[in-house]
RNA sequence: GGCGCUAUGGUCAAGUGGUUAAGACGUCGGCUUCUCAGGCCGAAAUCGAGGGUUCGACUCCCUCUAGCGCUACCA
């Protein structure tokens, strides 16, 4: 590709970043970066009714969590600017691409109320027709036309302005990702509002006026945009302007209905801000994204963005859709939190603080005591760090009740002689023993007394603990605090044993 | 309904006329002789269906079926 690449990720702030929408961004970014191109983030925010007030700086801050970064965007402006619909269009940025349409006579003024459209669409549809609008003006010449209009504008009506479609043209393009597409502008329902009554461009629109001057050479975006190609390709036409290259992505969809992520499906967890919160790492969100719906050469399975960029390659994108498989999010985040352990440790023993196991001041104090409390408990274990609290909670923070199992344990003939002889085992040990020490006392008791199995390691372990099970017993008490197992051995001694 | 797209195991997928049809997640089984976690080993697909083309089709063609997407003064 020897052209000028930009590619722009541009999102409407309806919400927080959608795991769709960052899958989109975060490919756009690749295609940006593998080209050395430049990446743009344009926002859309044409509706009003369904801005959002924190959901531009939201989207930014969870795209920039990701690893992505920008090089035009509304605050950090390029030369193309302003980077939000609503700023260009209060600036006048498309009334005169608008203005020149009406004046061609390539888009008219359409009065029509919401009424009418939908009793014409209603109609259609019981006369088993596709919904289509039908021109008003049909035979009538300019001056009729425009003197309707005055009758309308007489009657207070505020006019749309519609494109006036070309019917027996068909519009075609070869779509990076799905080839060669075909469709006839018959197919776009007749002819579409480019300017709503308020004065603002509709999406379909605003997007060609944008991405032409802004010079957007590559529009990677997801498959529900397909059928919106060819009506923005007719604007790109009606303005005499090259036409970029498209590329439609498959969709995520959700696992249980089969059906595009909707933000409204409750079942899925899909903003990255709710993984994020649970302590899933980006590097992960990252690594799963890149993965669904694209495949790179080899058998890995791991990598990070900048691995992703030095392998992106366009022509592996995927032309079906992918369904959104949570387990396989939750092993590669575990992946990513075993490699990058020393580096999450902090944000693990803050999960402690957040669950009120350990204050802040001890978080700082004890942080060397904590990681390896973390440690022993095993992070190999779980999906996201929230769940280390779980793991760790018993037996080094809590103590739980002891079962009638346990007392059992505890009470036969043979749970009272492992009991005594660790007992004396554990005193005699120095406070500095190490897991291997702990393990040849237990050796020791097992020669000795000719006890092995459970009935020599759970007594142990609930003398301890009050667990039957839990992660290697030498290394857990590496790490508990002395004097506090004397205390619970004393405690089960008296309470059980006695 | 119309138009468009898609179709390899539960999931993500490699594969581009001749392969034992990769790999990963998940699942199941075994081992790792205290448990959990982890690790290691192993198991499971008549490539949506039916027709062609071909010496030979997952791979090429046709038909069908199914799924998804769009069908707004939303983006």
């Amino acid at each position: 590709m020897t052209e000028d690449i930009r590619v722009r990720y541009a999102p409407s702030p309806t919400g927080h970043l959608h795991i769709g929408n960052a899958r989109t961004a975060i490919f756009n970014w690749l295609f940006a970066r593998h080209y050395n191109g430049k990446f743009i983030i344009r926002i859309e925010d044409t509706d009003s009714a369904r801005n959002i007030a924190d959901g531009e700086k939201s989207q930014l801050e969870n795209l920039a969590w990701l690893g992505l970064d920008w090089d035009e965007s509304p605050e950090k402006p390029g030369e193309y600017g302003p980077y939000r619909q609503s700023e260009r269009n209060e600036q006048g940025i498309y009334q005169p691409f608008i203005d020149k349409l009406l004046t061609e006579g390539l888009a008219y003024k359409s009065y029509k109320t919401s009424e009418q459209l939908a009793s014409e669409r209603e109609a259609q549809q019981a006369a088993k027709q596709a919904p289509h609008y039908v021109y008003e003006y049909e035979g009538l010449t300019r001056e009729e036309r425009e003197a309707k209009y005055a009758e309308f504008e007489a009657k207070g009506l505020k006019p749309v302005v519609r494109f006036r479609v070309p019917e027996e043209k068909t519009y075609a393009w070869d779509d990076i990702v799905k080839g060669h597409i075909e469709i006839g502008a018959k197919e776009v329902g007749g002819d579409w509002v480019i300017q709503k009554a308020d004065g603002m461009p509709t999406y379909n629109f605003a997007v060609v006026v944008d991405d032409h001057m802004m010079k957007i050479s590559h529009v990677l975006r997801g498959d529900d945009h397909v059928s919106n190609t060819p009506k923005q390709m007719m604007i790109f036409e009606a303005l005499g302007w090259d036409i970029p290259q498209f590329g439609h992505m498959a969709l995520i969809i959700n696992g249980e209905t089969g059906k595009k992520l909707s933000k409204r499906d409750e079942n899925v967890l899909q903003f990255v801000e709710q993984y994020k919160a649970l302590g899933y790492q980006p590097q992960a969100m990252v690594n799963f994204i890149g993965l669904l719906g694209w495949s790179p050469k080899g058998e890995d399975e791991i990598f990070s963005l900048e691995e992703f960029k030095q392998m992106f390659d366009e022509t592996r994108l995927s032309k079906a859709n992918a369904k959104f498989d949570q387990k396989k999010l939750e092993w590669i985040n575990n992946q990513w939190m075993r490699r990058d352990l020393e580096e999450i440790m902090p944000q693990l023993i803050q999960e402690l603080v957040t669950a009120n196991l350990v204050s802040p001041a001890d978080a700082t104090a004890k942080a060397d005591w904590l990681a390896q409390v973390i440690k022993v408990a095993g992070v190999e274990g779980i999906s996201y760090t929230r769940e280390i609290v779980d793991l760790v909670r018993q037996p080094f923070f809590e103590l739980g009740d002891i079962t009638d199992e346990m007392v059992a344990y505890l009470t036969s003939e043979e749970g009272r002689r492992v009991f005594d002889a660790w007992e004396s085992a554990y005193i005699a040990l120095p406070d500095d023993a190490t897991a291997e020490d702990y393990l040849n006392a237990i050796r020791g008791i097992q020669n000795q007394l000719e006890i092995k199995g459970r009935n020599l390691w759970n007594p142990i372990r609930i003398a301890t603990t009050h667990e039957v099970q839990g992660p290697n017993l030498p290394e857990m008490l590496v790490v508990l605090d002395k004097a506090t197992v004397l205390q619970t051995m004393a405690d089960v001694k008296s309470n059980y044993l006695n």
